[in-house]
DNA sequence: CCATACCAAGCAAGCGCTTGGTTTGTAAAC
DNA sequence: GTTTACAAACCAAGCGCTTGCTTGGTATGG
């Protein structure tokens, strides 16, 4: 399957990634006054909810008046879709790297779920939560794009969790496994605070893998 | 730890279970003015979200005036509440006679994952992801409420699991266990559809169970 | 007779978004 | 190097509508 994004160095760099995907203009400048807005945005539409949050939030967040909002974009909703867009576009860029850097297909899946929680308790953290959590208040023509650039994103997973069932590493089928662990680790989001707690992001990722049984063997 | 809901006879019967919570006034009648309005909320809720859903969308459900809702409700939000409380009861006696019935650690962890999965998918599916994902729309006062309800809900699974780890079947935390399961079982309201597809509800159970590894040892 | 359940009407507040006009950055024209 | 031109960015004000909820009154069943 043909992958349009660039191919980057490992090993992962995600800051060099961003910088590629600004250059070709697929996401804004977390500077730029687009960026900012977006990035406020995430955290609002995460911490209140896309319908609670008011576009006169949206608007005190970045220091502007409620009108002004729509010389950048046309409804609250295309705001709610660039976010969920760009989010998902670097994260694709991100895996695909991570995926890239890794020999084997164990490795491969511990990268996978370790990138993927970073994306989702990391800095692209809010923007993620968005992204699961606030699908139905998109319009269903925003969901149809969204989901295009979604399966590309769930193709990284289901090739390397096939390639692990024709190894007979994994006993369950690998639909469902992803269905299972998107689920799993999204859900980190709600409990999982690395700032307070001693359990890294790797012991977490370590966690997972023994709960499927793939420990290092 | 002490239970407080009545135990019942094994094997499970879901009714009998929901007329004795009737009785003991913990959970209103299906069939009882209230009890419809709940219901029709749960479904609402989930469709379209909390906010989304109007009093106007509410009282229409069950053919009245959207004033006449504050007959019975003092506010929009305590039908939120109303629908997570009397759904965690519900499904807290549910689980603990699918524990009662079954006899080794294995069969209760079994009984749980498809009683939690008949719960997400079944009957009360529409309530039980109000309680999952409109979590936030909750007051802090009334989440405090439904937390300690939930509460005694998690501590039937955390038995099980940690009996499970005692007899070195689980490899992972148990604690992290329950929640990668909480958020993998939750998710599949989004995509399992068992009317339409072959995957029964035990075929998925017993998915869970292999992605786990203790299929039948 | 009276509480319960409801209706008809509408209020105050907040919502997304529009409008007309002003400031600001930039770059060519002189 | 100042002037002119002009679009992008923003403000102040508010419109039209929907929201959760209130009010005063009317059926109805025991």
């Amino acid at each position: 399957m043909p992958f349009l994004l660039p191919q980057l160095d490992l090993p992962v760099n995600q800051d060099k990634i961003l910088q590629s995907l600004i250059a070709d203009n697929l996401v804004s400048d977390p500077e730029s006054a687009r960026g900012r807005l977006l990035r406020e945005a995430a955290r609002l539409f995460r911490d209140k909810g896309y319908e609670r949050t008011t576009v006169r939030d949206l608007a005190a967040a970045v220091g502007i008046q409620s009108g002004s909002l729509f010389h950048h974009f046309r409804t609250k909703e295309e705001i709610l879709k660039a976010v969920m867009v760009e989010t998902i576009r670097l994260n694709t860029a991100v895996m695909q790297a991570a995926v890239n850097a890794a020999n084997t297909n164990r490795e491969k899946l511990r990268a996978l779920i370790s990138a993927e929680l970073e994306s989702i308790n990391g800095q692209t953290g809010e923007a993620m939560a968005v992204l699961v959590y606030e699908w139905r208040s998109l319009s269903e023509a925003s969901q149809a794009e969204v989901l295009k650039l979604r399966d590309l994103y769930e193709a990284l997973w289901l090739d390397v969790l096939n390639a692990l069932k024709r190894d007979g590493a994994l006993v369950a089928d690998p639909f469902i496994v992803r269905r299972m662990l998107t689920g799993a680790l999204s859900w980190t989001v709600t409990w999982y605070r690395p700032e307070r707690g001693g359990l890294t992001r790797e012991d977490l990722t370590d966690q997972v893998i023994a709960m499927l049984g793939l420990s290092s063997k």
